[in-house]
RNA sequence: GCGCUUGUAGCUCAGCUGGAUAGAGCAACGGCCUUCUAAGCCGUGGGCCACAGGUUCGAUUCCUGUCAGGCGCACCA
């Protein structure tokens, strides 16, 4: 279906096209929602954007719009107001017959080009490390943005960019000939693999031998050495599996896991090419970019001394590989704040390259306790396992005081969802960019702006809709929403509000906007809920309000689902 | 030193490509369950939007500068 906004604007051009011929109004043209109801449901600030280029007055160019919507059918009545503001006020008819069908039919996004695959790298975990809380952040806003890019109709392709091919192998390798607990490492692989990897790091300080050993494992396994490899691959598969795990647990899901070793072979031809085009040069034994001075930019190495290869080699290669292999609308990194440099540095270099799809690196603040950062090698993080099973214990215990009458096993499920989706939600409704200190109660809130509110919004109108099915009062195709209260009426308009949200918040690469529209529509119902009756209506207003409490529910339902949080049907 | 980033209520944060008296939640105080889930709702108090200039009909939003915090700055990712 056509999006409200849409509907405005085509009528508005009309007006405007025969008010003012030929006028060039590209980009002035828009209307947009209020802030306040007294305010009208929607405006347009058509006739201050274009007073100085027409040589007009603002307001007297509004009276002139304003007149002409006497007798259109979408709009009610349009007001001028302040400086040249035209407040649109929808007929009841218009917002009741929108409100009814919305969600039955897809929004109507062909308007956005489209064309091509949007590509979004997030999470990307290190080989070898459990997942702290450290990489919620990347998983949970990357894998939010691939769910609104599809919904808006893209083409998305979901890719872990793992850390597989670092520093630490070498370490690693080093560590596990020397140090290995072969019984702790059958138990816990990952576990003993971070052990070791912190006992080299502890005895590195004394032993500083130790570090050129591991380089030297390092350039054997990226030389292809048959043992290291091995090795390698060992670690990699047994923290795949693992990763596995907490995705599924989390509802997080990828369409290609091409780490940094994927793109190993590409290497020495991007170096190459870098020499030859004169973008790189050898700087004290190294390969390197420099940068121009206005960019403000550090050396950026490719190749070290050693001849192994780096962070921005690999994403190089990525960025060619993926040229190759798809048609790329845009590249989306999500990471932390630290890599703005980084991805400034790349992006610039694969610019010089030629490769210049359109790239956008979405930064987050990290995340870190308030007395210092996370550390594995200092072995003060906080396990996202552990994370979600404490969420799912507090969330556990809130059912059990507030709805113990549920069957046991559906409080555990209830439980899982609810506590995993105040986790992911809690990263997901903000905006930050700048350090988020960890404190357990914050991140495991359930009042406020907060996924259980959501879901408990959610759960309480598909209960009510429940309790008029066994009434035999079901949803009617041939019901009309009315608006006998202005609590429904504000209502309805939230609800058209939903998919401009949705797109703001892909133009923005804000999840939260979704949040915050989703937050702002559950007040809204709530107030709706506590102040009008439904069941006990008579049947026109009943199945008036049933219908719009059934739209809300849907809405916070794919609203939800855009953010990768489950809804549940009582809690 | 250079660069990036952040500064909004006591605390945690929103503020939609500049829009009308700046909004939530938590905390404080006062109300609302014989009525559809009180994980809820209604109300009260609480703000020179860090500071100073500039652009504009209009600035929390854009530009410049200052102050303060965070982060980055050749062989980590």
């Amino acid at each position: 279906m056509t999006l409200i906004e849409k509907t405005l604007e085509s009528e508005l051009l009309g007006i405007v096209k025969e008010l003012y011929p030929g006028f060039d109004m590209s980009g002035k043209l828009f209307v947009q929602k209020t802030g306040d109801a007294k305010f009208g449901d929607y405006q347009t600030n058509f006739a201050m954007v274009s007073a100085k280029a027409l040589g007009r007055n603002p307001v007297e160019m509004a009276k002139e719009i304003a007149a002409k919507y006497i007798r259109s059918g979408t709009v009610e009545r349009a007001e001028v107001a302040g400086p040249g503001f035209v407040n649109l006020f929808l007929s009841d008819k218009f917002l009741g017959e929108y409100v009814k069908s919305a969600n039955t039919r897809a929004y109507d996004f062909t308007f956005i080009p489209r064309r091509g695959d949007v590509l979004v790298d997030y999470s990307s975990p290190n080989i070898a490390k459990r997942m702290h809380i450290g990489h919620l952040r990347s998983t949970v806003i990357g894998d939010a943005i691939k769910r609104i890019y599809k919904f808006l109709g893209y083409k998305v392709i979901g890719d872990n960019h793992l850390g597989d091919w670092g520093t630490q192998f070498g370490k690693l390798i080093v560590g596990y000939r020397k140090w290995l607990n072969r019984a702790d490492y059958e138990k816990s692989p990952i576990g003993e693999l971070e052990r070791i990897y912190v006992e080299f790091e502890r005895r590195t300080e004394a032993e500083p031998e130790l570090a050129e050993e591991a380089r030297q494992e390092l350039k054997k396994l990226q030389d292809g050495d048959t043992e290291n490899t091995r090795l390698w691959k060992e670690f990699v598969d047994m923290s795949l599996t693992e990763y596995g795990k907490i995705y599924r647990r989390m509802n997080v899901s990828f369409d290609t896991f091409h780490g940094e070793s994927f793109y190993h072979g590409r290497m020495p031809g991007i170096v190459k090419t870098l020499l030859d085009k004169g973008i790189a040069q050898i700087s004290e034994d190294a390969v390197v970019v420099f940068f121009e001075e206005a960019e403000h930019l550090p050396p950026c190495i490719i190749r070290k001394q050693d001849g192994a290869f780096l962070y921005a080699t690999s994403d190089l290669a990525c960025i060619q590989y993926r040229r190759e292999h798809y048609e790329i609308n845009r590249i989306i990194y999500v990471t932390d704040d630290r890599q703005i440099d980084h991805f400034r540095q790349v992006f610039r270099i694969s610019e010089r390259m030629g490769l210049n799809e359109p790239k956008v690196h979405v930064p987050f603040g990290f995340m870190k306790f308030a007395d210092g950062m996370f550390s594995t090698r200092k072995g003060n993080v906080i396990l996202l396992d552990d994370l979600l099973d404490e969420a799912v214990k507090r969330a556990r215990a809130v059912i059990e005081e507030k709805n113990p009458g549920l069957p046991e096993d559906e409080k555990d499920l209830v439980a899982e969802k609810v506590g995993i989706g105040a986790v992911k939600y809690a990263d997901l409704s903000k905006n930050r960019v700048s350090v988020v200190i960890f404190d357990w109660d914050k991140m495991l809130s359930f009042d406020g702006n907060t996924a259980p509110y959501l879901m408990y919004t959610y759960a309480r109108i598909r209960s009510m809709i429940r309790k008029a099915e066994d009434a035999g009062k079901n949803l009617r195709d041939d019901a009309s929403i009315l608006f006998e209260d202005a609590l429904e009426r504000a209502l309805a308009v939230r609800v058209t509000q939903f998919p401009v949200a949705v797109m703001k918040a892909a133009e923005a690469y804000s999840p939260n906007l979704i949040a915050d529209y989703l937050f702002d529509l559950c007040q809204s119902y709530n107030s709706f809920y506590n102040a009008l009756p439904v069941l006990k209506e008579k049947d026109e207003l009943l199945y008036s309000r049933l219908l719009l409490s059934e739209q809300v529910s849907r809405v916070i339902k794919t609203g939800l689902d855009l953010l990768g949080v489950e809804t549940v049907e009582r809690m």
